[in-house]
DNA sequence: AAATTAATTATACGCTTGCATAATTACGCG
DNA sequence: CGCGTAATTATGCAAGCGTATAATTAATTT
C-alpha cells in the first residue's frame, strides 16, 4: 500500500485555467520568471505538473494569458477611481493620472513582473501582440479623457498629448517602483500632474481633493 | 591521436574580462537573456565555459558587468553628441533629449537587454545599486544641462524638473523601443521635445537644427 | 447502476544548465 | 634556457528544465 494515487477534484476549463494563471503570477511576482517552471507553478495551484500543458498548449501560451492578467488589472486599479470622481474632465483626468502613479500601481513586484514579461517581447511575437494591445488599451483610455477637457486640438494633436502624457507616467511608474527610495511620499503624484499640465497647457493641482497629494 | 588539446592564447585579466563580457551583451541582444548561457557565452568568446567562473565569481556578476556596460554605452552615445554643439544652453539640452529618442539609444535590442537585466533587479540588490547609479547619472547629466538653461528655479523646482523630463523620454525611449512600428519617423523626437519645452517653459523646437526632425 | 468521457495523475525521456575539480599549457622571469 | 605560475582546457556531475505519453479516476450521462 505505499503507492497511493493522489485524490483530486476536477474544475474544468474555466476554474483551473484561473487558478493556474494565478499561481504564476504569484510566483513570478515572488521569486522573478526563472522561478516560474512549470513544475512550481502546478504545485502551488495544487496540481500536478502535467495538467498545465493539458490547458496550455505550452508553457508560453500560460505566460502570455498572465501577462495580458497584469497589465488588464493595472489599468483596471486607474480606470476604478474614475467611477467616484465628479463629471469634471479635469478632475477626471488628475484623479486617473494620480492613481497610476501611486500603491498599487506603483509596485516593486508588479515593476519585477512586468519586466519579466517584457524581455519575452522580444522573441515571442505573439507577447508583442499582448503587450502592444495592453499599451494601446491604457494609452486610448488616456485620450478619451484629454479630449474631454474643454480646449481646442485637433486629432494629431490629441494622439501627441496622449502618447506624451503616457510616457511620463510610464517614466515615473517605472522608476517609482524600481526605486522607491528615491522619491518622497507623494513626489511622483505631484510630479505628474504638474508635467501632465504643462503638457496640456492646464492646471490640474487645482483640481485635486483637499488631501495633500 | 584523436585527443588533441585545444590552442589557446594568454588575454590577462583586461583583455579576457572585456571579451567575456562583450560576448555575453552579444547574446542577450540577440537572442534574450535566456540564450546567455555559460557555454553559449564561452563559445562567443572563443573560449571554454570554465573559464568564466576564473574571472567572474557567479554568472550573475557577469551579467552586472555586463549591465553596467550597457547603460553607459547608452547614456554616453547621448553625451556625445554635447560634443559637437554649439554652447547655447538651449541647443545644447534640445540636442541631448533628441540624441536619448533615435537610434542607436532607441533600439529594440537594447531595450530587450535592458529588461532582460531589470527582473533580477528585485532579487539581487548588487544588480539594484548598478541600476540606481546609471539612472542618477543620466537624470544627473540631464538636470545639469537645465540648470545651465537662462531661467530662474530653486534646487526643489530643478530636480522636480530633471525627474520629469528623465520620465517622459524614459517612457517614450521605453515604448519607442518595445513597439518601433507604432510611430512614425522623428515622431517621438518631436513629442519628446515638445514635452520637455512644456514642462520646462521653454522652445526647444527652435534649437534643433536645420535638418527637421 | 453501468457506461462514457474528460480531467487529472504518474512516469519517464532527452536536454541543458551552472558549477566544481583536475589536468595541461602558454608565457614571463630568473 | 629551464622553471614556475597563472591562464586555460577537459571532464564530469547533480539538478532542473519542458514535454510527451499512457494509465487512472471523478463526474456526467444513459
Amino acid at each position: 500500500m505505499i503507492g497511493e494515487r493522489r485524490k483530486f477534484n476536477r474544475l474544468g476549463e474555466d476554474g483551473r485555467r484561473a487558478a493556474l494563471i494565478a499561481a504564476a503570477i504569484a510566483l513570478i511576482s515572488e521569486g522573478g520568471p526563472a522561478t516560474a517552471t512549470v513544475r512550481a507553478i502546478a504545485e502551488r495551484a495544487g496540481v500536478t505538473p502535467g495538467l498545465i500543458r493539458h490547458y496550455f498548449t505550452t508553457k508560453e501560451a500560460l505566460m502570455r494569458a498572465a501577462y495580458a492578467q497584469v497589465m488588464d488589472a493595472m489599468t483596471q486599479a486607474s480606470v476604478d477611481v474614475l467611477a467616484s470622481t465628479p463629471n469634471r474632465p479635469q478632475a477626471r483626468l488628475a484623479v486617473f493620472v494620480a492613481a497610476s502613479l501611486r500603491p498599487p500601481v506603483v509596485d516593486s513586484r508588479a515593476m519585477g513582473l512586468w519586466a519579466g514579461f517584457l524581455h519575452q517581447m522580444r522573441e515571442d511575437s505573439e507577447m508583442r501582440a499582448v503587450h502592444e494591445a495592453s499599451y494601446l488599451h491604457y494609452r486610448d483610455l488616456l485620450q478619451g479623457l484629454i479630449a474631454a477637457l474643454p480646449r481646442v486640438a485637433d486629432a494629431g494633436q490629441l494622439r501627441a498629448d496622449a502618447i506624451a502624457c503616457n510616457a511620463v507616467i510610464d517614466g515615473l511608474w517605472l522608476e517609482g517602483s524600481a526605486l522607491p527610495d528615491a522619491f518622497r511620499p507623494g513626489e511622483l503624484v505631484r510630479i505628474g500632474l504638474r508635467s501632465v499640465s504643462a503638457i496640456l497647457g492646464l492646471d490640474l493641482m487645482a483640481e485635486m481633493p483637499e488631501r495633500g497629494i
